[in-house]
DNA sequence: GGTGCGCGTTCTCATTTCGGCAACGAGCGA
DNA sequence: TCGCTCGTTGCCGAAATGAGAACGCGCACC
């Protein structure tokens, strides 16, 4: 409805080769079509087709306008898809699992951004253990999951990662926050806050910077990151997450975070993780949609800033 | 006219932000641009735009369907500029100035299968050397030209190459023709067929070749090509020239064409050229522009075959 | 707290466009 | 010559379109 009937019109008569054949499978009157054809060929000035006795041929000029509408309809169809899905997407409800990094900062700002286009859709979100989330995902009990990226079961695929290296998260007139990046050595002269309970896999990752956790004793461990954050504020110590969880923070200036120089860490990835078999639920697939939009834009920009337009 | 107004309705209410100060850029009624604008949003089944007071502002629905509107209308613009142009070319004068090869065989076949679709067009085709080539190019005594890529002034410019190296040409039942590459010793063993007359530059590039031609007294020396191509019929010898003399004969299979096994040789390039300042007559530039895409397609084609199709 | 302004929207009416039907002339094959 | 199919045209009713005036609403200014 958008498109002029006259698009469908020319095409099918360049595919029947005939506008009565065209007409027949278009159900309507050959006359309609002809005046259409006519009609165009006046507004271009040269005709599009070759009458031959037994049907019609395109000309050099209707080649070229037949690729355009054709392009047009079928890019049209498409996009229709695509509004349909949105339509569908606009109640309904999401789950998502998650380690619990992610819900501090990333996650939330990425749902409420999601509430402006789909105000009618509700939300579970569950903060687990990386190796949880995997198993989650997998049995269906979420609609898709946020972790570390590892081995995974062939019932899951990621749909888009980052990388996500665990660094050192200090408040921002820290001592240590004047190093571009931070050595192991640097930062064990300063108190630590460590996070316990289920970790990621940094441990497994790089055995120098797990050695290095083992070695010392830290100022604070609690396992939850609401309270090491406010440590990090009250400037009692260094604790090691991904940026992902600080995001506004550091765009705020309040607390800077700082790559370490140790290998394997550097190699962690975040990752985007859904049902390899199972559809989504409409909601489900366009808020994954738009996450792994935001995460390879934030991959593109390296380890670079957080523009708040996803 | 071939696009219904709602289109550019649309994508104008969709810049302006605004119903009226759309309509009054449109030189419309306010209210025909909104009832188009409702009739779209019934339509998709959803919103296109958000109501705010002191104006509208698109949904994620209507970014998706303006992304499609702009490029139709775009790509609309761009076929009709084309469409014009094939109107203003569909009668005139083209004059070329190519190298004798091509006139015996590839220019007249592309020639007249421009006729078809250009019946009012006529035609002026010089045979000259390769060096003649350009300067009749550069002076602007003819539309395009057609040979061998050299250095080449400022004033002219190639809109298309193509690899045409030369190759020994003889009689489908010759015995060379059972060799799928020629050595120039083996080639030495037979009665030769030579061009006199301004070479292609073979010589200067190929010194093997050119001391090879130097050395043999062949049996028969012509500067006309069809009494050369009669002799090869008549099994006179063997004889030196690129491929596109002998497409129609290589494809009926009465000639056989093959590679010679001498480096230069097969470095050698056919070239469309044309003026680089002066703008191309319509016709010539239709002319040109599908001389050049068949080219490139004998290109993408590596050393293969001739389709008739262009 | 009016009041004016600009906004999208709705209603009515004249105009234009579109599609269906029947008929015509041309080309082609039996 | 007849019969068939082709594109095309005239005529008529139906549907879509646009112009203009009016309504309800939110907002800023006095």
């Amino acid at each position: 409805m958008l498109h002029a009937a006259a698009l469908t019109y020319f095409r099918e008569v360049a595919r029947a080769r005939s506008i009565r054949r065209a007409a027949a499978s278009l159900n309507v009157a050959a006359s309609a079509l002809n005046r259409q054809i006519l009609k165009l060929e006046a507004d271009f000035g040269t005709p599009l087709f070759d009458r031959l006795p037994g049907g019609m041929r395109l000309t050099t000029a209707g080649e070229l306008l037949l690729r355009h509408v054709s392009e047009t309809l079928h890019d049209f169809d498409r996009i229709r898809a695509e509004i349909d899905d949105l339509k569908l997407a606009r109640s309904g409800h999401v789950s998502i699992a998650a380690v619990d990094s992610l819900l501090v900062d990333f996650l939330p700002r990425a749902i409420d951004r999601f509430r402006a286009d789909f105000p009618a859709v509700n939300y579970t979100v569950t903060a687990v253990g990386p190796t949880d989330v995997v198993q989650m995902v997998a049995a269906g009990e979420v609609d898709f999951g946020f972790t570390f990226v590892s081995g995974t079961p062939a019932s899951v695929r990621f749909l888009a990662e980052v990388p996500a290296p665990i660094g050192a998260v200090m408040r921002a007139d820290h001592p240590l926050a004047s190093r571009l990046v931070v050595s192991l050595e640097e930062a064990s002269s300063y108190p630590l806050l460590t996070q316990t309970g289920p970790l990621p896999r940094a441990s497994e990752v790089d055995p120098a910077f797990a050695a290095f956790k083992d070695a010392l004793t830290p100022r604070l461990m609690s396992n939850s990151i609401q309270m090491l954050k406010l440590a990090i504020m009250l400037n009692m110590g260094v604790a090691f997450f991904t940026r992902l969880g600080f995001l506004s923070e550091i765009e705020a200036g309040t607390v800077a975070w700082r790559p370490m120089a140790s290998p394997g860490i550097n190699k962690l990835r975040l990752g985007l993780l859904a049902p390899s078999a199972r559809a989504m639920s409409p909601p489900a697939e366009q808020l994954a949609r738009r996450l792994a939009d935001g995460l390879s834009r934030l991959g593109n920009e390296g380890a670079g800033y957080m523009s708040g337009s996803f």
